[in-house]
RNA sequence: GGAGGGGUGGCCGAGUGGUCAAUGGCAGCAGACUGUAAAUCUGCCGGCGUCAGCCUACGUUGGUUCAAAUCCAACCCCCUCCA
């Protein structure tokens, strides 16, 4: 390991969670000799934190088991404006009411790997602050802390300008606000670290910044790496959704199933971010090959899934895992309720598999059939034409979709 | 306000009177190979359908035409340059 002091530092270091910190040997310093209050942002954009924001979480979760203090802030406030980011273009401003419903979502999201409470984990909403902000005081007393020959050069600004993309000044003033928000949480909570993305870095260190000049005070910043899987993908992604936290928009079994088909390559770097494995257990883990790989990908995804669902949900999921694919276990199959008014005394096959589910449309059933992707108890069933008795319906009948969707059909009782 | 360019299927992007449900790429689904991986190869990829065909689609609304994504008019939106 290096040679930091504090043993969260060698911790991030050891399980790949640090890309960059401002003033390392301070905050090594810092984080050794007492306990220390960092926070993260989250946007406010969705009903729940997805996996593309786990990184961040563990981060937090990682502060908090070694003794310091986590807060997450919701950007209530700057998710009204946008954070230009990375991104082309401006994003969708939301109505106040849905975002009192991401602020509820978010906060179940974190609840699940972080402990609040006093002294513990907090939740702070920046609209607390931001939304009683006057134009003109800010101006006067932040506003003249920021030149716009320095702001030019951070790349979330830099590489819009050089692509010629639009950069309106409310995007562009996320950044100051951003600033503020550290600061603000300095004063009120004794924050003193900003983690965040990669890609948050500028707006960190104009965090960092404010808060030398403003109050004095020496803040610290520290950035994660960009995770992406080993083919070049966004982390969190799958079938191009979101890989969401709740388990109201993403079943356990949904969730473990993705850790489950993670990439070969990515196993021992997913196993120290997001488990809390010990790294010798994982070491061990990642040396595995081939076939064998997949007993560290079961592993990966009940950890993972351990931590988000509880470590009964995640049991369960991979039992379920275990039946749909080792076995041929019709128990642990998710049941498919299918209305019997709608039903004829003998299913067409393609209404069948539409009304399980595993097609969108007729069409795309009747696709999938002549594919050779569908399967009836196991059997292939390749003629669209085909039909299924009704009465075979009531006990119940198995049905997949290619290799990894599989459902228990019955009907409705 | 003036001049020019543009708005095409989930995304990018061809097409500029019929052969266009619309080339190609990405994403997605399925098959083969495997290890519920990656890579590769193959098929599918608007909806309905007894695959004959029908319906809805190329910013919006009208029009010309036997026939329009393609021509005309008006309108809306975006971009660039000029004021």
């Amino acid at each position: 390991m290096t040679g930091h002091r504090s043993e969260l530092l060698r911790e991030l270091h050891a399980r790949g969670f640090v890309h960059q910190c401002t003033d390392e040997a301070a905050f090594d310093e810092a984080t050794a000799t007492g306990a220390i209050t960092g926070y993260i942002g989250f946007d406010c954009t969705a009903q729940s934190l997805h996996v593309g924001n786990l990184v961040s979480i563990m981060l937090l979760r990682t502060l908090q088991r070694f003794g310091h203090r986590p807060v997450a802030l919701v950007g209530g406030g700057t998710t009204l404006v946008g954070d230009p980011s990375g991104k082309d273009e401006l994003r969708k401003m939301q109505t106040r009411e849905s975002l009192e419903a991401n602020k509820a979502g978010i906060r179940a999201s974190l609840a699940r790997f972080l402990e609040f409470g006093a002294g513990k984990a907090t939740m702070v909403d920046n609209a607390d602050w931001l939304l009683e902000l006057g134009y003109m005081d800010f101006l006067r007393e932040y506003g003249r802390h920021f030149t716009i020959n320095r702001m030019l050069t951070f790349d979330s600004v830099r590489l819009r300008l050089e692509r010629e993309q639009p950069l309106t000044f409310l995007e562009f003033n996320y950044m100051l606000l951003q600033a503020y928000d550290f600061l603000e949480l300095s004063r009120r909570l004794g924050v003193r670290l900003q983690m965040g993305g990669s890609d948050q870095w500028g707006n960190i260190v104009n965090g960092v910044e404010l808060g030398r000049r403003v109050d004095n005070v020496q803040l610290f910043g520290l950035t994660t790496p960009l995770i992406t899987t080993a083919s070049g993908e966004k982390m969190g992604k799958s079938a191009g959704n979101a890989v969401w936290l709740n388990d109201a928009m993403l079943a356990p079994f949904d969730y473990w199933q993705f850790w489950r088909n993670t990439e070969d390559r990515d196993v021992g770097r997913f196993l120290k971010l997001y488990t809390e494995l010990p790294l010798d257990e994982i070491a061990r883990l990642e040396k595995l090959e081939g076939a064998e790989l997949n007993e560290a990908k079961a592993i990966l995804a009940t950890e993972a899934t351990a931590l988000c669902h509880g470590r009964a949900a995640a049991e369960q999921a991979r039992a379920q895992a275990q039946g749909v694919f080792g076995g041929g276990d019709r128990a642990s199959l998710p049941v498919v309720e299918l209305p019997a008014a709608e039903l004829a005394e003998q299913v067409p096959l393609p209404d069948l598999f539409r009304l399980a589910g595993l097609a969108a449309s007729n069409g795309e059933a009747r696709r999938l059939i002549q594919g050779g992707g569908a399967r009836l108890d196991d059997q292939t069933v390749a003629d669209p034409q085909g039909t299924v008795a009704r009465a075979l319906l009531e006990q119940g009948v198995k049905l997949s979709a290619g290799k990894k969707r599989h459902v228990l059909a019955r009907l409705a009782g």
